[in-house]
DNA sequence: TCAAAAGTGTTGCAAATACACCCATGT
DNA sequence: ACATGGGTGTATTTGCAACACTTTTGA
């Protein structure tokens, strides 16, 4: 170890995490803001430093749980960004990860000594970005909307009990693109990876909707869309 | 900078590159063999560590063309593995990288200090191999059989000049599934991605086949199969 | 003239699309 | 009774899969 110390220069891993939710309609993204300059009062990812004795999974979790208080969410590795100066205060590689947090989950939103407040904001509708993290968000974006189409993803994205609507809601939320009705559900029902619960939604001012929950919610490869 | 190097653990960060080529009907990876212990003389990917001036895509190619002396080839970035003791030296985080050579390009092989020997294997017999690069090419190759199906970077397998055999045994070959002749060279050429150049095969002691070429040499989203 | 690979179209089937009306509920 | 989203089937089109023979060349 010592050999490798002294002969080779180090840098400092941190992870990025990019953190969805489909909620309002609106396909969302968890960012903080800055307090530190350069880019004080920027909005950014959550982010943090991968310490000595953790894998840079773990360290992506650990962030995302320190940040949102949620864990056992959809993670993925995204991406390595190792440009020389992506960061201002020294050689840092950042290994970009993104989450999808479930509808309606309870979070425990968390401030550091590091940055001051944390929102939500539509993909739509981003502020400016500190460092290269707006190339990170499209990046997850991309990935997000292919992988919706392949594979079986979608589970994470919903609550326990779900509707064919809200279903579909997220598919014409993410890809941008509406969907037939009947359409969708023949292909949706035709592949078996849900299943009625047999209870019904309540409250609204008109038919209740039968609820549905995923078989396995685990990733696998499955043409969707 | 320095705040920065006091506070945090460093690691080291290295490139492994996952070389692939389509030759002699085979799916092919270049592998080098170890000198030091404990891995010595186990084979492993070609990879070393990445300068502190250097952006690690720059290493990656560096690395590649150090071992192979080619350069301008595909070189994608495959994925950061971060395991605490993935390296029995110390903390190394390693972004791995696939390359696809043409087929027939001349090589210059060159060995290191740090390894004696250097060889392709076929995908289907590969040594024991070092590290976790067992892993790291069942990813490699995941990923290129996944590209193959919806991208164009075929042309990156295969020289300036080839015929519609030559491409449809890389197929095959790497998705490991026959194709009809007919079918394919339809759906091919619908895509409007090659064009004849004119020329014909040659020497072989049958009819000679017409020669195609790429008309774009850039990665896209297309899907062929 | 023979051996070997090159080249070429048609048909059937399955999957994707387009499309409109009745149902159940709360107010 | 009405407003609102929930739920359902069929006909058409399109894309995929199966399939076999003729051509060109060198030996």
């Amino acid at each position: 170890m010592e050999d490798i110390k002294q002969k080779y220069e180090h840098a400092v891993i941190a992870t990025d995490v990019v953190i969805f939710r489909a909620e309002e309609n609106d396909l969302q993204v968890l960012l903080i803001k800055m307090k530190k300059k350069p880019f004080f009062d920027m909005w950014a990812t959550p982010g943090g430093l991968v310490k000595g004795d953790e894998s840079i999974d773990i360290a992506a979790k650990r962030n995302l749980f320190d940040k949102t208080g949620v864990k056992n969410v959809y993670l993925e590795q995204l991406y390595a960004f190792g440009e020389v100066d992506r960061d201002p205060f020294g050689r840092v590689v950042s290994v970009a990860y993104f989450a999808l947090l479930p509808q309606g989950i309870k979070l425990h939103l968390k401030t550091t000594e590091e940055h001051g407040d944390v929102g939500w904001f539509s993909v739509d509708g981003l502020p400016v970005l500190a460092y290269d993290h707006k190339k990170i968000i499209e990046m997850a974006l991309n990935r997000l909307r292919a992988k919706l189409a392949y594979t079986n993803i979608v589970y994470s994205l919903l609550p326990d009990e779900f509707t064919l609507t809200d279903l579909q809601k997220i598919y014409e939320l993410i890809l941008d693109k509406r969907q037939d009705k009947r359409n969708f559900r023949k292909k949706i029902l035709s592949l078996k990876m849900i299943k009625k619960t047999g209870g019904k939604t309540t409250g609204g001012a008109y038919r209740p909707a039968e609820l549905y929950k995923f078989i396995k919610k685990n990733p696998e490869i499955v043409q969707i869309l």
